[in-house]
DNA sequence: CGTGTTTGACCTGCGC
DNA sequence: GCGCAGGTCAAACACG
């Protein structure tokens, strides 16, 4: 189980059966291309992966700077988000890359090809930065990094992710990866050097050598957006059935097949919170890390984010123990929308209250290695009123816990930031344990899973 | 009643 | 064209 605010570089498994396919990595501003051979022999394959062209104008999608949660609103998701609420927070296990060795080259060094030619990467966004740039700029996902399927890419092997190390990869065409179970080594660029496993990566007009990825296969020539996060609960905790972290929109499932190659099946989530929402997302686990989810993202909202969850009665019926114990102003500001309105900014008080009690609480329990470990990562967090933007910590970001809070109760005008503060007491609350803050707990749990996912340790 | 999930049937893209 | 596998539909049912 992935602990608290640990955030997960965006992985994918081998493409072992051959779905998957056509796979960026690159959340939000993150995209790597290049004519790379990529081989890896972590697991039991070894796809040799060959880079063609890069669709730039596909990359181009997908925005490189973070959303502005204003105080006035959210933002109206645009295309490139995919209804994801997370792909451009960003990623605080960024700081990795300050820990990168001198001299492992891990980004881009010969800018000039970058976006000049199809054999070169992308990275962190077309807009290429520089590398003191992009440690001041928020640049990727903080729960997850999306993993951005292109329909003229052809693979993406990648291992399974759940390390807390984010995977930045920056290869230097032409270039040749080999990754060994977690040891991410380039003859030209790039290591991994705290990454207990690897991230791979890549991109358009792929082509494997494997036979494992024989068999891929594409449907509609369709943009899709993949994210790789931590699975609240071991598989096959629920028959038939995912745990899904919910995000702010509404998703209502309308199907799930069994998958060849995979003992775990996929689900189809449409969005329910518009009528003729074309967005649609599968989820399913991974095949090689059944700790790691793997939701993909097809076509875009048409609508602005739902200021409430408009469809809980799967939902709550799904949480029995959450409606029952959680705050009444939670629970029933999902069916009332006028409630919600007129509570949300003291409901949002009063957890962030509570928030900060159980973070006092987690001090002193340093004896506690798990809680331990929350609140160091918590630390790793800066929220501002505008935006949500976890910190480097590196010297001059010395926060402590009282500026922490400090920044936090500004975030009441933010209704993202909001149901952070919201779920985080409901989880505190609820029979008073002292529940870690899971960065995917932070919302709510869809599907008949809630139970499930906390009765699993 | 309105929302959700479940699940078998059907549709469709793709490789051979 | 055929078969496979993924994706979608829709009826039945559950929940609040």
């Amino acid at each position: 189980m992935c602990s608290k605010f640990q955030l997960q570089k965006t992985t994918m498994e081998n493409n072992y059966q051959g779905d998957l396919a056509d796979i960026f990595l690159g959340s939000s501003g993150q995209n790597i291309s290049g004519a790379n051979n990529i081989t890896t022999t972590s697991g039991e394959s070894s796809p040799t992966v060959t880079a063609a062209a890069v669709t730039d104008g596909w990359l181009g999608q997908f925005p490189s700077y973070p959303i502005n949660y204003s105080a006035s609103g959210i933002e109206e998701p645009s295309v490139q988000d995919f209804g994801d609420p997370f792909c451009n927070l960003r990623d605080p296990l960024l700081h990795d890359l300050d820990m990168m060795p001198a001299g492992s080259n891990l980004f881009i060094s010969n800018k000039d090809n970058i976006n000049n030619n199809n054999d070169n990467i992308s990275l962190f966004g077309p807009k290429i930065l520089e590398e003191t740039e992009m440690k001041s700029r928020p640049t990727g996902n903080i729960f997850s990094r999306m993993l951005q399927i292109s329909p003229t890419t052809k693979l993406a092997a990648m291992s399974p992710c759940n390390s807390p190390m984010t995977a930045a990869v920056a290869l230097q065409p032409p270039s040749t990866v080999i990754a060994t179970g977690g040891a991410l080594v380039a003859n030209d660029a790039i290591m991994f050097p705290n990454s207990s496993k690897t991230c791979l990566v890549e991109n358009s007009g792929l082509q494997i050598s494997s036979p494992r990825n024989t068999g891929i296969k594409r449907r509609k020539s369709q943009a899709k957006k993949v994210v790789c996060i931590p699975a609240p609960a071991p598989a096959n905790s629920r028959q038939g059935g995912e745990i899904v972290p919910s995000d702010l929109w509404a998703w209502r499932k309308y199907g799930q097949k069994p998958i060849k190659g995979s003992p775990y099946p996929r689900g189809y989530y449409r969005c329910s919170s518009s009528k003729g929402c074309s967005a649609r997302k599968q989820v399913e686990r991974s095949r090689t890390d059944p700790n790691m989810l793997v939701i993909t993202y097809t076509s875009e909202h048409n609508h602005p984010w739902p200021t409430q969850r408009n469809a809980l009665a799967g939902s709550t019926r799904s949480q029995p123990n959450n409606s029952k114990h959680t705050t009444t102003s939670t629970s029933k500001n999902n069916t009332n929308s006028k409630d919600d309105e007129q509570n949300t900014s003291t409901v949002a008080q009063v957890n962030i209250s509570k928030v900060k009690e159980e973070v006092a609480e987690l001090q002193d329990l340093r004896h506690d290695h798990h809680h331990q470990q929350l609140a160091v990562e918590m630390h790793d967090f800066e929220f501002s009123k505008d935006s949500y933007q976890p910190i480097l910590p590196d010297s001059s970001s010395n926060h402590s816990h009282e500026d922490f809070f400090a920044d936090l109760v500004e975030l009441e005008a933010d209704p993202l930031n909001l149901l952070f503060a919201k779920t985080l007491s409901g989880d505190i609350n609820e029979a008073g344990q002292k529940k870690a803050i899971d960065a995917f707990n932070l919302y709510d749990w869809s599907g008949n899973n809630n139970n499930k996912s906390q009765a699993d340790p």
